[in-house]
DNA sequence: ATAAAAAGTGAGCGCTCGCTATCTAAATGC
DNA sequence: GCATTTAGATAGCGAGCGCTCACTTTTTAT
């Protein structure tokens, strides 16, 4: 006899599928890109049946919308857990910046890249990705004023952190090879220092504390 | 009577055919993305047959892998371009920066960048793409080395160009709006003039000429 | 207990994909 | 001039795509 399977709810049973097909999704799209996502692949990785997914959303591209602001408040989150070490030294700036480099190559945020480069050639997909893009800046945005609002401006904030999160996703788009820690040369580790040295150099600490 | 069009040899004919599937290749990636990229449409574009296509490429991996090494001298020749003019103050840095901008949205830049995002999720691809990636990345080290050579060492180079190149392509990357100078707060702008003081500031210039 | 509603299954439809086979047109070697 | 080789056109094949539909299973309401 096999196991019983204890009573769920119907709203149980809904939440559970869906949120199997949204991280189903999520691993599809980081280790098979956009176009491998098919709809039979994520129901193939979430367990369920192709009419199970198109019972809760209408089109592919409901799901990958949905998909999106589902990592998108999960990126937002990991970024704010970033901020809280005092930075001061260059090395401080340094090990923040890795940090958000392990990051910026979650599959969470693979995910949200791939979508962001599939929303190019896209339209629908553009206008549904806007609002969670500018949110996840806004808020990315207020969780570095909290770390260094007391030295920037909010102007200047803006410019760091462009030129930062620009080029950290920069270099998830250039590093293909699957293990990126054994990347020849170590130019990645050296302009991680380098754009460290001029942030710290640029914007000097107002005072010990 | 249609016209009688002039004799060319099979050469010709031949050349003139690849170049057109390999320029329109180019366009179909650059305003439609990868996987909209069929032979179908390619040809449409190209004003060839399918068969025509299969005849010159064996396959449509060929073709991409082709066009890639096509656009990767392109950049690397646009890159060069740009090297020539001195740059000692900040706003001559923050010149060179906006025109390497420009490259990087060029048509050119856009395909390589499409081509390198479908590489990721595609083993061949990946390892085809390879031996042009190392290339374009020394051929533009070698170039920047003729520019500012006189002034940082070599590791410094690579540095600064990492941190430059990869933002500047996180940029382009984040930047789906057609209009990329309609962009709301000039933050864009903000962040290649920190960019280019810090770069300034962090490697001073050794004497006026 | 039973009817209604919601969740989940799986076969299959229309379509487009990459690619092939068969054909005609053009250039080349003799 | 004629046979051979090369370039290009066209129809269509098998496979996979997004998606639908008739159906069963599970939960809910009475």
């Amino acid at each position: 006899m096999p196991t019983p399977t204890e009573r769920r709810t119907q709203a149980q049973r809904r939440e559970g599928t869906i949120g199997a097909l949204l991280d189903a999704t999520v691993s599809c799209l980081a280790e098979r890109g956009y176009a491998a996502t098919s709809t039979a692949a994520v129901c193939a990785e979430a367990g369920v049946s192709q009419g199970a997914l198109f019972r809760h959303f209408p089109t592919r591209h409901a799901l990958l919308v949905a998909t999106a602001s589902h990592v998108a408040t999960r990126n937002v989150e990991a970024f704010r857990a970033t901020v809280g070490a005092d930075v001061d030294t260059v090395d401080d700036v340094v090990a923040v910046l890795s940090h958000l480099r392990t990051i910026v190559l979650s599959p969470a945020n693979q995910t949200w890249r791939e979508l962001l480069v599939a929303a190019r050639a896209d339209a629908e997909l553009r206008t549904a990705l806007l609002p969670a893009r500018e949110s996840l800046q806004q808020q990315m945005l207020a969780a570095a004023g909290e770390l260094w609002g007391d030295r920037l401006t909010t102007d200047d904030l803006a410019a760091v952190l462009s030129v930062v999160v620009n080029m950290l996703d920069g270099l998830a788009f250039s590093a293909l090879d699957p293990d990126p820690t054994a990347a020849p040369g170590r130019t990645v580790e050296r302009a991680l220092r380098l754009l460290a040295e001029m942030i710290v150099r640029h914007y000097p600490q107002t005072e010990p504390r």
